[in-house]
DNA sequence: GTCTATAGTAGGATAGAC
DNA sequence: GTCTATCCTACTATAGAC
């Protein structure tokens, strides 16, 4: 019936919404199933209708954070130069930082992923692919031009990704917000000149 | 007793390297107390005559990478540019991602600080600060030039940390060897202009 | 200082009622 | 689909013998 088909797809929701703000703020291994469920307002016995294991749950979290953030951030499609600079600029943000809204996964859980099983590595790497083609300028022609956009484009992400995960390890306030400053103006300036590859 | 110190001694700095490379690899979370001792040829009953907790233990693991890591690599005082150079693709060489000798707790663990308590958190964020002043150009003079170097050697730091632990979250192998390039050419390319600081 | 043994706790996952 | 109750495992930390 419709109605018990919506009403479990808003469960469903309820859930990852919650799931991806807890797990980014605090980890995967420091948030428990239970801890989901009550802030979702349901009990633990719940869950396995939804989903078939805790880690099932973070893959899937990854990734509906990226698309709600992607829909909130950023338009669909090509982006223009302005909408990217201030992407970059809401990125690299103390509030961000501070877990606002559902913080990125990308930077909140980066040096977690490499203890991760293959689906949720792969959402991650993912999510990174699709913030990366974001970020890229398709202006140049040709091969050569088009491999230095992308490593521009990776200094970038890298940069963003690296600068909130730095900022929010550090203990000291001052410095962190000199870090996401330091990103912004790095991330925003002119792609560095390509200097070696090997 | 002389023996029995020096005895203590080797026991806790067998412990200390075992657990700096383990928490390094695998995270906090995903090393139990016995997994440690166990490799370090002991077991975990006497882990306790050396650390106060898992806590402690982990704080000091960093402190002990740290000095480890900058005995090998970078020399006391001073760095000439070509040093800071190989240090730089060192550590964003495939060998360190792929957690070759004791890994940097800096780029290894870097949103697991988020989490930990304050002891933990001023040792990582101590051993930050002493990458980012080991990397710096003390050439310039006035403050003006000071801070920008300041936010030059910040901007290498992150690339380098956020390069490392991007590559080791990636799925994709050839990915993380584009990201380790890209961050190389960054970090070791002329600091960016300056833009903005707001 | 290191061992074995154990207390105490937390959390993932399942079973069965409604 | 959601609930309560339970099983089972893993782990931190301590106690006490040597």
């Amino acid at each position: 019936m419709a109605w018990s088909e919506d009403h479990k797809q808003r469960s469903r929701e309820k859930i990852l919404t919650t799931a991806a703000g807890l797990f980014a703020r605090q980890g995967f291994d420091n948030v428990s199933i239970d801890q989901v469920m009550q802030a979702a307002g349901m009990t633990r016995g719940a869950f396995y209708a939804h989903f078939s294991s805790k880690t099932d749950l973070y893959a899937e979290a990854i990734l509906y954070a990226a698309n709600t953030a992607a829909e909130s951030y950023l338009p669909q499609g090509q982006a223009t130069d302005q909408q990217r600079e201030a992407f970059i600029a809401a990125y690299l943000s103390e509030a961000h930082c501070q877990g606002a809204d559902i913080p990125c996964p990308l930077a909140f859980l980066v040096s977690d992923m490499a203890h991760q099983d293959e689906g949720v590595r792969s959402t991650w790497s993912q999510v990174f692919q699709g913030l990366v083609k974001r970020l890229q300028n398709n202006t140049g022609e040709g091969s050569a031009a088009q491999a230095e956009e992308q490593q521009a484009a990776l200094q970038k992400v890298v940069m963003m990704i690296g600068g909130v995960a730095v900022a929010r390890a550090l203990n000291d306030n001052a410095l962190a917000t000199e870090v996401l400053e330091a990103c912004r103006a790095g991330a925003l300036s002119t792609p560095p000149i390509h200097l070696s590859e090997e």
